[in-house]
DNA sequence: TGGTTTGTTCAGAAAAGTCTGAAAGATTAA
DNA sequence: TTAATCTTTCAGACTTTTCTGAACAAACCA
């Protein structure tokens, strides 16, 4: 399930296992449900540090290092994000920003430059926005990524509202069109399609 | 470069081909320009047409079969998004809701569903936000992601509105602080760190 | 000290994935 | 119809990645 994300089948399993058994695990224990030998689950787990995704514990009473994933799903996120940032995102974005810094020899190249500076400024777009929003409380993150395509009303009610400040009224305040109901910010039930 | 998203070496350098030429290429001069044989590109060309990453085009005069991208950047992201949710998501998510409706027999079992459903609750959070707010003009999409952090004194001052649809005035409007200058908005021109 | 437990490394076996050439299939033109 | 041009398929060669067992290293204990 998902193996196709960057991260291999077996250490996909194993962080799978440390997340839903929600308690430190020794890895002689991982390679026995699963089944690995104990030298991979060693290297699974290396790798997963060094994504930062497991964390080392050790357990009094237990000489043996036990591991496990952060509790929040928030927090996984985050780091993913970042990690896949550093390594993946800021590479391809120094790449292309030296490729855009040549001085273009032709009509082609000069082409060639536009539709790297779009892809470009696409990625650092997304990823800016991802890295800025990711700084917010659960909280708040949550209430935006619920809002969806909701937001779109409230930029149309804060393109509308400099008037306020300037003008004395705005020419009427439309509360059903221009101001969200509540119920667009309640939780939507989980019945997907 | 990027070669780890679930699309193989060669054929991420076929469709890089068709982005930065822009404009159609036939299968015979890919593979003379990439050095790989005439087969490999075919099959390349197949995979992405799968995900409808290229079209197919006929140019008058020539019997071959031409290929090009999509010429606008969000298009790409939305048929990436798209075909990403459909392939690998929308499984997820549906093994995970069957996992959900089996009756935990200890609770154990009744731990492990707890996190499989943040799990899930997450993914579907983040996909449906995603979908939601694809479907908005670029133009509205763009002017969110540039707001980014920003978003949230947009979200604060919807949470003091609702006063100004029910009360005759609100007690008064501070622009300076709830309402987001308009600098927020402006472009951030592209030296990142 | 030596014995035991736990953790790591690494060479090569095993598995998975990629690429090619040859052959067959399609389409067009005459 | 044949010839010419272009595309697809697929068995197997080749490459890359993954996994294992054996050997080593380090920590602990008696």
């Amino acid at each position: 399930m998902g193996s196709r994300w960057g991260i291999n089948r077996t250490v996909g399993q194993i962080y799978a296992l440390l997340y839903i058994s929600g308690h430190p695990l020794p890895a002689d224990e991982i390679a026995e449900v699963l089944s690995f030998s104990r030298s991979n689950v060693s290297m699974g787990l290396k790798e997963l540090q060094s994504w930062r995704l497991v964390r080392l514990q050790h357990l009094p009473g237990d000489r043996r290092e036990h591991f496990s994933t952060p509790g929040d799903v928030w927090q996984i996120v985050r780091i993913l994000a970042e990690e896949r940032r550093r390594r993946e995102i800021d590479p391809t974005l120094s790449v292309l920003r030296d490729l855009l810094l040549k001085k273009p020899g032709n009509a082609d190249e000069r082409a060639i430059q536009h539709r790297l500076q779009e892809m470009h400024d696409l990625i650092e777009l997304l990823t800016r926005w991802s890295e800025d929003v990711q700084r917010l409380e659960t909280q708040q993150l949550t209430q935006i990524l619920r809002l969806g395509a909701g937001i779109i009303r409230l930029l149309d009610l804060k393109n509308a509202l400099p008037l306020l400040g300037t003008k004395r009224r705005p020419a009427k305040s439309p509360p059903g069109d221009a101001i969200p109901d509540e119920d667009v910010l309640a939780d939507e039930g989980v019945d997907g399609d």
